[in-house]
RNA sequence: GGCGCAUUCGUCUAGUGGUCCAGGACAUAGCCCUCUCAAGGCUAAAACAGGGGUUCAAGUCCCCUAUGCGCUACCA
């Protein structure tokens, strides 16, 4: 057994999830931080399960993870997937590990069997809390002799291994956000190492992993600041040397309560089923508690890992902004390809809109999914400036593909101007008419230069005309540029639009 | 209760003793552009938690208070 920590320089960070459900937004910028570390060190970024709590683990959420790391462009060098010489990555696999450490703390006298039930200890704890008086495990089985030891054991008496933590001893260490930190050993009781199933608590297990995986530097959330004591305990007692400590803020929700499902979505899934994209997310996230300077705030992922640094990394609490990522994601929309944008979104109506529209409702000639990419490339430009999430897109562009429906409040839109949205949508109709049959005289320059004629004509501000023509064509007071909009959906669609409006018109008159 | 940590516009932040009547971004408001909605441009309003020190000089250093958060589990 190596016990000592090589000194070699290699950069070794690792991100350690225990696989209790999906990947949420603060665990993602605690795997970013650590990916970003690695990248920029050229190091290597490891995964590691912490599955050694059997009541909360779920098995099928670790894929669920991974995936959603892998969806966000968070690749790894080690892991329980991709194997590597530290392996296995998955603590319920390495029970024999902590085990053998165990006994060696028991050897050396640094560990103990505790034969305390939990309802016992649990007693203990609450009376001391009822008395407002600090508690500490008492050390009642600290001196138990070997013969009453063996004595128990044989008798089947569960017990569990605690730590014997020194008494009033100063721990220090320097994290890189929060400096030093310095606790008393009195402070700390002799906690439990391995527990009386024979697995060990996280304190322990993560402290052994992360020396014996050569963990360079450890990056993870602030609630493990008060962990850190406990672990470094852990190094001593066994001749391990600490690595390097950086604890990043908290994410917090709006009201500055811990990030929880009230907030509304956590999960990186979720931000992904509802359209945002993954460098979105990853440059929202990496500007939560950190900053490059004082005016930059997008960074594409190449520039992240380019200008990360521990050093400027912040130490308050962060409140998750939901209209910053919007923004963020727009931004990211709009700077996206037109034919990659035309990708996703073509999964999305395949998806979320042909799919969900009964084949009846979808007028003729639409149901065909082929001629689908060159639809949607067209639609692409129009979009893309307007929407900040693609589930937006999916309501922006639905009557591009499925028939239009007029609801009750746009049936009465034109309440006392009936008559006149009337002989727009005839007049309308009229130049349609007259224009050649040649199909490529239906185009968005010459649709607007007819409508313009007409609003001279009838002496009516063009947007009372672009109005109405809007309403007939897309059922909604808004759309995407109108003309462009009636020449992909083509002619012969544009003129059943107009008149089916105008007959509800006709119909209410 | 004990221990630890934090505190600059509503939000994320810049700020490492003078260059800060505190800068940027999101959000908000107004104007411009405009076929709607956006996008874009311009402008506005908006903060050093409070109190004591140290110093010629404090957002920046020290102390106290307040508030918030974390740990205090055979959870991680």
């Amino acid at each position: 057994m190596n016990e000592k920590r090589k000194s070699s320089s290699k950069v070794r960070v690792r991100f350690a999830p225990s696989p209790t459900g999906f990947l949420h937004i603060g665990s993602a910028r605690t795997a970013l931080f650590n990916w970003l570390y690695a990248r920029k060190n050229n190091g290597k970024f490891i995964i590691r399960i912490e599955d050694t709590d059997i009541a909360r683990h779920q098995e099928d959420t670790i894929s669920l993870m991974l995936n959603s790391l892998k969806w966000l462009g968070l690749n790894w060098d080690e892991g329980p997937d991709a194997g590597g010489r530290y392996s296995p990555y998955r603590q319920s696999a390495r029970v024999d590990i902590y085990k053998e450490y165990t006994k060696k703390l028991i050897r050396e006298r640094k560990a103990y069997h505790c034969f305390c039930s939990p309802e016992e200890l649990k007693d203990k704890r609450e009376k001391a809390l009822k008395d407002n008086k600090f508690y500490k495990y008492d050390r009642k089985c600290l001196n138990l002799s070997a013969g009453e030891i063996k004595k128990n054991i044989d008798l089947g008496k569960k017990y569990a291994v605690r730590l014997l933590v020194p008494d009033n001893k100063t721990i220090t260490f320097a994290d890189n956000v929060y400096g030093t930190i310095t606790v008393n050993s009195s402070n700390i009781e002799d906690f439990i190492i391995i527990r009386s199933n024979g697995l060990p608590t996280y304190n322990f297990s993560v402290a052994i992993d992360d020396a014996l995986m050569e963990i360079s530097n450890i990056i993870r959330g602030e609630d493990h600041l008060s962990n850190t004591p406990k672990q470094i305990l852990i190094y001593n007692a066994l001749n391990f040397v600490p690595p390097d400590f950086t604890h990043l803020p908290m994410i917090l929700g709006s009201d500055g309560q811990k990030l929880s499902k009230r907030h509304g979505s956590i999960s990186i899934e979720s931000y992904r089923e509802e359209g945002f994209l993954p460098q979105a997310i990853l440059n929202y996230l990496a500007l939560l508690g950190w900053a490059y300077d004082e005016k930059t705030t997008i960074f594409s992922a190449s520039e992240l890992v380019d200008k990360f640094s521990l050093d400027s990394i912040t130490k308050k609490p962060a409140k998750f902004d939901y209209s910053k990522l919007l923004w963020i994601n727009g931004h990211y929309i709009r700077d996206t390809e037109d034919k990659k944008l035309k990708e996703v979104i073509k999964k999305r109506v395949l998806q979320n809109i042909l799919s969900k529209n009964k084949l009846e409702k979808i007028p003729a000639g639409h149901e065909i999914v082929e001629g689908l990419d060159e639809k949607i490339i067209k639609i692409v430009p129009l979009v893309k400036e307007r929407i900040k999430t693609l589930s937006e897109c999916d309501k922006l562009i639905g009557p591009f593909f499925v028939k239009v429906e007029y609801d009750a409040e746009i049936k009465n839109h034109f309440k006392d101007k009936k008559a006149f949205a009337a002989e727009v949508l005839n007049k309308t109709l009229d130049s349609l008419a007259n224009t050649s049959k040649d199909k490529s005289n239906f185009n968005s320059s010459t649709i607007e230069h007819n409508l313009r004629q007409l609003s001279d004509q009838l002496n009516v501000s063009f947007r009372k005309i672009a109005e109405v023509v809007r309403i007939a064509m897309w059922g909604a007071t808004i759309s995407p540029p109108l003309f462009e909009t009636m020449e992909i959906i083509g002619k012969e669609e544009a003129i059943k639009r107009l008149e089916s409006y105008k007959n509800i018109l006709a119909a209410r008159l």
